[in-house]
DNA sequence: CGTACCTTTGACGGCTGTCAAAGGAAGTGG
DNA sequence: CCACTTCCTTTGACAGCCGTCAAAGGTACG
């Protein structure tokens, strides 16, 4: 089963007829080389990109000359779902790092959608899931200081990479560099550079290159005071109400 | 046709089975008080509420002890629909006036997605909306000023109120207290009060208890730099889609 | 081997939060 | 109709986080 049926199947559980509706989705997947732009503003909305390795972003020009990285997309993720409703595009999306994409025209997506509710209903929860995470890191934004911020940036990210494959906390990849950190929580690049040092000094952790260690796992959680509530899978009540739906479908 | 169909009729075009279809889940509204909380932080995802009038908001509470405003919801939209795919509640929601709602319960959701896949489109156009207006706000709070958001979001709040019903910009209701304002932008009372102050001395607008007065519109776009192509309801390429899967749909 | 990007460090300034206190407006109960 | 309470608005003084500017060293890539 490939990651993006993985992802899917996370919410509901996925019949025989979706998963093959699915891969028929994912054919030949591409490679996609560092900084490949897949489409920029004011472009017509057309395919949507499933990610299957590497790690890439949406970013938005803002006002004042800055680039703002609106979602940072993992492996499993679909990169401009958020907007496949919309005719054209607002955002850039681009990759952060060498990695597999797999194009899926957004009219397909309301082929999925008619073909299958279940698939219709995960779509939904994964589009939930995106805004909450967005919801997040607005709240951080407004009542968090930066180097809490950037603590709660680091555990929410293992723990969307460790949900697609366990990896551990003591040392895990992240090719991000400080400036787009800075790009990604709204800081400039100086001061992220000034909270890494600190930091390593306070022996919590160390971000290299293309990799973070982390040295003191109980006090990154504590000063970043996280609350998974806002990752979870669950949806109880709505699977009952599918399996109502199709008591024999296969 | 309610105000509902209205909202949901803006992103496609409605089949007779569709309206009939919302119509059933539209039978007895009922009057919501001000301050009318709907649910709470931790409570069991249950029905959520089509707004039909007044002001509604959700509200987290943050670890500094504040009150943030996530979502501010006029009469149109629907209460909830954000979380409708979690199993429990993270938000607070409640009414801001006096106004009437008609409950859903969230599992009727899944039966709209699977009567009617033009409604289910819709509603991924909602929810993607509503990201995209946080998406709005999250970019706004990292980098603009507080004056240049407090100006974004009167025009923002301004042209949704418009869409619903047409007002009018020189004087129209926004029953928004300073204190509240302060939880929707992020930003302290005092400092909300200072801006209002020197808007009204600028002679940009003056916010009354219920209402605001715009006197320099010009100004007032200006200053806030607002660029609307967020708030597009255009969904070109999807409508054809959806005009091939039942070109004889009743 | 050169060029571009990334990281590091220091000095300085401003926007916005906090604390405090007082007056005004609205709703409540007698 | 009045007394009381509660919330909202207003204003001043002060402090701190974080941005900007500038410059230099380090690292990767062609």
């Amino acid at each position: 089963m490939s990651l993006f049926q993985a992802t899917l199947g996370r919410h509901i559980d996925l019949s025989d007829a979706d998963k093959d509706l699915l891969s028929s989705f994912e054919h030949q997947p591409q490679t996609a080389n560092k900084h490949q732009r897949l489409w920029g503003p004011r472009m017509r909305v057309g395919d949507l990109f499933i990610l299957q390795s590497g790690w890439a972003c949406s970013i938005r020009a803002t006002s004042d000359g800055e680039q703002q990285v609106i979602e940072l997309l993992l492996p499993g993720d679909i990169i401009g779902l958020r907007e496949f409703t919309f005719s054209h595009h607002i955002t850039e999306a681009s990759m952060l790092t060498r990695g597999t994409i797999q194009p899926l025209h957004h009219a397909n997506i309301v082929d999925v959608i008619a073909a299958s509710t279940p698939l219709a209903i995960a779509l939904f929860a994964i589009i939930s899931r995106q805004e909450a995470l967005l919801t997040e890191r607005m709240l951080m934004a407004l009542h968090r200081s930066a180097r809490s911020r950037l603590l709660h940036f680091v555990i929410e990210t293992y723990l969307r990479l460790d949900k697609v494959q366990a990896i551990t906390l003591a040392a895990f990849d992240f090719p991000v560099s400080q400036r787009l950190l800075g790009s990604i929580l709204g800081l400039s690049p100086v001061h992220i550079n000034r909270i890494l040092k600190t930091l390593e000094q306070d022996e919590i952790l160390k971000k290299f290159r293309g990799h973070i260690e982390v040295y003191d796992a109980q006090r990154l959680f504590d000063e970043a005071q996280f609350d998974s509530d806002y990752l979870g899978n669950e949806m109880h009540g709505l699977k009952q109400r599918l399996a109502l739906l199709s008591p024999g479908a296969a």
